[in-house]
DNA sequence: GCAGCGGTAATTTTCGAAATTTTTGGATTT
DNA sequence: AAATCCAAAAATTTCGAAAATTACCGCTGC
């Protein structure tokens, strides 16, 4: 592996984590000492996530970490569920024993890991299972531009759970692992229907707490969200 | 504009245009004397690409320009055919007179070039205005990440075209500028479902026709296709 | 005939410094 | 006091060479 694709990975994972929160400037000199590496393969990563629009450049004035905003989190969960609504109806049709072993073991993974609790629990491990849940229902889609833009998508939105991830701050009333189950089963069960209404509530869910969240965390909007 | 951005551009132009064929290695020597620069730029430019998936890059042995496939074709026009109508719909629904005039305007100048002959016919402006045409109906969906992948799309198909662009060989029987026309028409009438469907037989004939020419152009299969 | 093996050439990858541009801070002027 | 300008500092961008890896080619041995 090169040192330009460590870098992709280094900041890729970082920017994702909000290790590197939105809005950053990326100095090289940073950079280079954060990774212990010259400028050379930090630029070719940093142009790599300009083009997937993890990281925004200006001529002559460097880089900068994307920022988020809550317009942009509605845009991509609208496309999200226009897209994956579409790779799950595939999926369903398409898909063989492999791609339901797929699911079965991914969920099981997930649930696993969601009712840990103490040390043993790991919101990065967490995220990790929700994130190959999701793809393993769409895999026998058969489209990779699908595939491409549903990672692309997910990635984008993963941003804004963060904040959710480290508070452990889901709203109480609202059974997660109760909803991925049901969507499995809908999935296994072959029913489309079902299925896709259960992608597109769990999504609208999901946005809708993460609006709150962030709208209670903006100063502009936190009064108003108190009362 | 610094010269990573002009290679960018450059590589871009050259790879859509099939200058630089489906497959062909991209070495650094030879790209360096093309366009007359030294290897960082030429390859911040690639990697740009490579995530654009317009270039295919291996460790350590260096790049190449993404092969084509019919598959690819396939994939990628039914993907277009789902996030476009949806975002024509949002067009038609959202859509205020400065989108409306976009759209008389792109079709008078694509009609115009598409009329002229001899000297005057040029094939890559009429293409410019082809593109600008199909992007001022989906201009005001007011959503930035499907007017991105729509952008994506368009380029992964446009290599497609290549071959009929160049021998000008539309099938018989076929009125382009037509289809254009009614699509404008129904979008100017506000007309949600005729639009769609307009939007969605011309994309459809476009990949049969592309399908057609390819595999007569595939000596895999050019005997088949010519009983 | 051909699979394996060295060694050379070709190529990619990375670094460090030079060139270029932007930013900063203070002195000067209006 | 605000605006302007200039030089120093900081940052990005680019180059050219060094380092590391792969590809090629003739050779050997079976």
């Amino acid at each position: 592996m090169t040192l330009a694709e460590k870098a992709y990975d280094a900041l890729r994972h970082d920017i994702i984590r909000g290790e590197l929160a939105p809005g950053r400037p990326l100095r090289l000199a940073d950079l280079s000492e954060r990774y212990g590496m010259g400028f050379s393969p930090l630029r070719e990563a940093l142009n790599r996530l300009q083009a997937e629009r993890l990281v925004m450049a200006e001529s002559l004035r460097g880089f900068r970490v994307a920022p988020l905003s809550l317009e942009e989190l509605h845009d991509a969960t609208s496309l999200r569920i226009l897209i994956e609504t579409e790779a799950l109806c595939a999926s369903v049709r398409l898909g063989d024993d492999a791609w339901e072993a797929g699911i079965v073991s991914a969920l099981h993974a997930l649930n696993l890991q969601a009712g840990r609790t103490g040390p043993e629990a790991d919101i990065w491990e967490l995220e990790a299972r929700h994130h190959a849940f999701h793809h393993a229902l769409l895999a026998a889609c058969n489209s990779p531009w699908t595939l491409e833009f549903v990672e692309r998508l997910y990635v984008a939105t993963e941003r804004y759970r963060i904040p959710i991830l480290l508070a452990a701050a889901l709203p109480a009333g609202r059974d997660v692992q109760a909803e991925h189950s049901a969507l499995a089963e809908a999935a296994l069960e072959r029913d489309i229907d079902k299925a896709v209404a259960r992608l597109r509530e769990h999504y609208l869910r999901t946005v809708n707490d993460l609006a709150d969240v962030i709208r209670l965390n903006d100063p502009r909007t936190a009064r108003v969200a108190a009362k």
